[in-house]
RNA sequence: GGAGAAAUGGCAGAGUGGUCGAUUGCGACGGUCUUGAAAACCGUUGUCUGUUACAGGACCGGGGGUUCGAAUCCCUCUUUCUCCGCCA
């Protein structure tokens, strides 16, 4: 496998290593010897060493360093493509259906007559997909009017939401370095899912998490700094290759779409009873709005390369008569912060790898998908109680 | 886009081929003094790797080269600053 494979060649690392600086070491000294050899010493003497000194090194020094970096590189390949170890209660599993139901709420049924969101954007004129396909294509909506208000309240809200909980607010780049896509892990593994502008090799994030996780990027964070709690309003770019059918009808999934994130970097210890914070902190954002969801705990299978363990949020669409992810909240432990180097210092003064997490509070297009499907009436679409004084108004009609 | 200058530890800023992992100042931390604080004085203060431990090795924006020896010389890339041009 490729576990032993590693620890072979680490084996082998480990021991060129130490022969490449061992020989290091004595031509540093000849170097200095021979330095005062130059100054002080008889001339004939001094050139005699220096030849002496010059055929050691090419003897044995650059097919050493050769021989490391090339183990060095084989490691480094291999580290790059292992993914996170799960956490020991995550479920095992392949896919979704094996995913632990948490908690779940009464999925409420509707009139038979009820519209799905798609309708219900065309009647009001709130999103237009036509027009999107013309601007850009399938999976690029336009919102209008009220729809584009709604959209603007929702995220306002959730920003409100998450700065009152101690989120600092981060308005970060859209576009990533090739560094950064490597931080947070979305490089080797998703390297197809991200729109990739190859000109100046930069990659539409995916999610806030990217750039907003790297601002600590090789950083050695303060203890009295920790917990540093930040949330980010950003579009976000999908490739999504290979959805299709009924999956990708009207917001259900989008290449570009909104979503406001939460991210955290804590000390080790403890993190866990982070992500439960986080976890809490999302439902409730949710109940707020009125919807119906559940929680899942993600099975190995589904939980994503860089997570230890992962919670998602699914609200019900009850036109559609279906569950529709709007959040995920997960504990990354030190994968993520590993790659990057985000350290503080522990008791006695080492460094130490932090841990990070987050999570979408929340992510819009499944969110107003449900609001609109779930609060129609005949005179029109019920805004919830929290989204009123935002979106101006407390119906769309 | 064109021309020039620069990149050194948390910050400022020395260092132009050997004794430099790096002078000094500020900041931070510890201590003395004080009822407490300030001031003053003394001390500590980069990262990674590696060993049971000591030793050892690497890092002066990134990469490559010259040399017995590079923070220092050469090439290249990136970034920043100044001037010019263009522009929301």
């Amino acid at each position: 496998t490729l576990v032993d494979k590693l620890l072979v060649l680490d084996e082998q690392k480990r021991s060129v290593q130490t022969e490449r600086e061992e020989l290091q070491a004595t031509l540093n000294k000849s170097a200095k010897e021979l330095g005062d050899l130059m100054k002080y010493g008889p001339r004939d003497e001094a050139e005699a060493k220096k030849e002496e000194v010059k055929k050691l090194k090419e003897e044995g020094l650059g097919e050493l360093s050769e021989k490391f970096s090339g183990l060095e590189n084989a490691i480094k390949e291999i580290l790059l493509q292992l993914p996170n170890l799960p956490h020991e209660s995550v479920p095992k599993g392949k896919t979704a259906e094996d995913n632990e139901v948490i908690k779940t709420l009464e999925a409420p049924t509707l009139a038979a007559d009820a519209l799905p969101h798609w309708e219900l954007a065309k009647k009001y004129d709130l999103i237009d997909f036509e027009l999107g396909v013309k601007l850009t294509g399938a999976g690029f909506p336009v919102y209008k009017h009220q729809g584009a208000k709604y959209q603007r309240a929702l995220i306002q809200y959730f920003l409100d939401y998450n700065t009152a909980a101690g989120y600092t607010e981060i308005m970060p780049p859209l576009m990533v370095n090739e560094d950064s896509a490597y931080g947070t892990g979305q490089l080797p593994d998703k390297e197809g899912q991200m729109y990739h502008a190859t000109a100046d090799n930069f990659y539409l994030i995916p999610t806030a998490e990217v750039p907003v996780t790297n601002i600590y990027r090789d950083e050695i964070i303060a203890p009295n700094q920790l917990p540093i709690k930040m949330t980010a309003y950003t579009p976000c770019f999908r490739r999504e290759a290979g959805s299709y059918g009924k999956d990708v009808r009207g917001l259900n999934r989008l290449h570009q779409f909104d979503k406001v994130e939460v991210v955290q970097l804590v000390k080790a210890e403890g993190s866990y009873q982070v992500l439960d914070q986080m976890v809490a902190h999302v439902e409730a954002l949710i109940q707020s709005l009125g919807l119906p969801y559940r929680i899942l705990r993600l099975c190995s299978g589904d939980t994503s390369f860089a997570s230890a363990l992962t919670y998602d949020f699914e609200v019900y669409s009850a036109a559609q008569k279906m569950w529709l992810e709007v959040s995920s909240v997960s504990n990354f432990e030190n994968f993520q912060t590993n790659r990057m180097m985000i350290r503080t210092r522990g008791e006695n003064g080492k460094t130490e790898l932090v841990h990070s997490l987050n999570g979408s509070a929340l992510a819009l297009p499944r969110i107003l998908a449900c609001l609109l499907e779930n609060n129609q009436t005949a005179d029109g679409i019920k805004i919830p109680a929290v989204l009123q004084s935002y979106f101006g108004k407390d119906m769309i009609s």
